[in-house]
RNA sequence: GGCCCCAUCGUCUAGCGGUCUAGGACUCCGGCCUUUCACGCCGGCAACACGGGUUCGAGUCCCGUUGGGGUCACCA
């Protein structure tokens, strides 16, 4: 039976790496009709866990990966979150303390940094002297005579070797010398991570740890401590990180100043920002960036296309194949497949899967997610008003492939608003409208062809235009920029005849008066 | 700095000794279409880090160099 799991830590936000990572436990476990459980690491919070998880879990449900043990599910393994945990990682420190693999010591942090700056300045790895270890009652009784307390650590071998048979990299081999006597309890009495994680993996049974490559290095005292208490242990599989865009530097969430100064990457920063000022949302620049989740479901993106991104990055399956189904993915993961190499995270194809993904949903669909937005921007109702609920589907189908996140719908307003409210590009209105002499006899011809449509639908109307062009013998552009300003008050939008229908005779008639007078 | 990992177009990748004058995708650049803006279509630019081996033959295997990165907490 195959169990993986992910553990993220209670911070408010769900990062795009952490996604990729439990991605890929999802799909190892999916694959394999095994279990996927989500593991909250909150050892170390102080705040309030409840509220910085939900986000989290929440950023899970939208991109449809489900957990079968975990918050809000539990299951036979629980409690699920760390912190309630600490009985379980006192047995194993006792355990350990009482088989020599872990000592009391009672070094101050200052003694211990010396050590360590020394070693650093004699150019040689720093193993610690452990001269205020305790390795009985009477060491300690004399250390705690001093008023000094204590933490514990592992009491790592001094010799030989680790050996990681690693299903991503191969065999990697650490000398155990070099490892560190790790702390694996504080002061508190609070376990730390290394020994919470590995008490927890073994307590879940889990089988396969899956991981990004940061872990590759302290994979060892993991080891040495599911050694210690008599553990099977895991498979590990070490991912490579995704990275910052056009580098190989591990992707952060805490430099996103630094990201923005990569085009690619502001460009959808401000394409995100553009739509939720749209929304009249408060931004908090924390949560609300490319690298969280939540920014790409705030605007709208579809999570498939985010998953089936994050999916290739990192992985593939040959030379041609990059769009699947989760069904798909599932079918045919595997960590054989994963490649060796930090994967840079791209924000331009990120965005052409979305586009992708936005044309091929169906009417109903694109709609409905659109609605929204216009509901959130207050420009109709919830639900829609009598007169705009028809109209709705047209407008969304006449978007055609302009709209590549459903908060695009928001550059496309003007069939929402009145006559009176209707504003203008003011560059295009001098430049079609005022400086344009000819203009208002092309307006006020078309004003007629508006009125004596009949029935005013876009095929009647594009006849009489063109009978009108080819009268006049002028060009059809000639007369779209100052046409498409009157009624839209912009020179970019639909095609102009699926735009006179959608604003409908009456508004056409009224928004061309009030250029006309 | 120690230890560890990695190395094919700008980016994601295919390539698991000959079929590679290195394939696909995104980006970019041309052109076409055209009622604007998108879309679409056609075409183009663009890579095996370097040096040694092994071999009849290396992008593919080995070693070294260089480069990039990760990690070295009473964080996770």
């Amino acid at each position: 039976m195959v169990r993986t799991r992910f553990a993220p830590s209670p911070t408010g936000y769900l990062h795009i790496g952490g996604v990729r990572t439990a991605l890929f436990n999802w799909l190892y476990a999916r694959k394999h009709g095994g279990q996927f459980i989500l593991r909250i690491d909150d050892t170390d919070q102080s705040r309030n866990v409840e509220a910085a998880l939900q986000p989290i879990l929440d950023g899970f449900k939208w991109l449809g990966i489900d957990w079968d043990e975990g918050p809000e599910v539990n299951g036979p393994c629980g409690p699920y979150f760390q912190s309630q945990r600490s009985d379980h990682y006192q047995t194993a420190v006792d355990t350990l303390l009482s088989k020599g693999l872990a000592y009391r010591d009672y070094a101050r942090t200052d003694e211990i940094q010396a050590e360590r700056e020394a070693a650093q300045a004699e150019k040689r790895s720093f193993l610690y002297s452990r001269n205020w270890m305790a390795e009985n009652d009477d060491q300690a009784a004399a250390f705690e005579a001093e008023g000094r307390t204590a933490v514990i650590r592992l009491k790592m071998h001094r010799e030989g070797t680790c050996v990681i048979d690693d299903e991503i990299r191969g065999r990697v081999e650490f000398e155990w010398a070099k490892e560190q006597d790790m702390v694996i309890q504080k002061a508190d009495g609070s376990a730390l991570y290394h020994l919470a994680s590995v008490v927890d993996d073994h307590a879940f049974g889990i089988t396969h740890v899956i991981r990004a490559e940061e872990h590759l290095s302290n994979t060892p005292r993991q080891i040495f401590i599911a050694q210690g208490l008599d553990y099977d242990l895991p498979t590990y599989a070490h991912l490579p990180y995704v990275a910052e865009p056009g580098s190989k530097t591990k992707l952060s969430k805490r430099k996103i100043p630094k990201y923005l100064k990569n085009p690619d990457f502001k460009q959808l920063y401000d394409h995100g920002q553009h739509i939720a000022t749209a929304c009249g949302r408060e931004l908090d620049a924390d949560t609300f960036n490319p690298v969280i989740v939540d920014f790409y479901r705030d605007i709208g993106f579809l999570p498939h296309a985010v998953v089936n991104y994050l999916l290739l990055l990192g992985w593939s399956l040959d030379d041609k194949t990059e769009q699947f189904s989760k069904e798909e993915m599932i079918e045919h993961f595997t960590l054989e497949r994963v490649v060796k190499s930090p994967a840079s995270f791209d924000p331009k194809k990120l965005v052409a899967f979305q586009q992708r993904e936005m044309d091929s949903l169906p009417l109903k669909q694109k709609t409905a997610l659109a609605v929204s937005y216009l509901q959130q921007s207050g420009l109709v109702d919830d639900p829609p008003s009598c007169d705009t609920a028809p109209r709705l589907n047209d407008i969304i189908e006449a978007t055609e492939q302009r709209m590549t996140v459903a908060g695009d719908i928001l550059d496309y307003t003007d069939f929402f608003v009145t006559d009176d409210a209707l504003t203008y590009d003011q560059d295009a209105y001098t430049k079609h409208i005022t400086e344009n002499e000819d203009d208002n006899g092309i307006l006020a011809d078309f004003r007629h062809i508006v009125e004596s449509a009949n029935p005013f639908e876009k095929e009647t109307i594009e006849a009489a235009m063109r009978a009108y062009i080819e009268e006049k013998g002028i060009k059809f552009r000639a007369i779209v920029h100052p046409i498409r300003i009157a009624l839209t008050g912009k020179t970019i939008g639909f095609s102009l005849f699926d735009t006179i229908a959608l604003i409908g005779q009456q508004s056409c008639l009224a928004r061309l008066d009030r250029i006309l007078q």
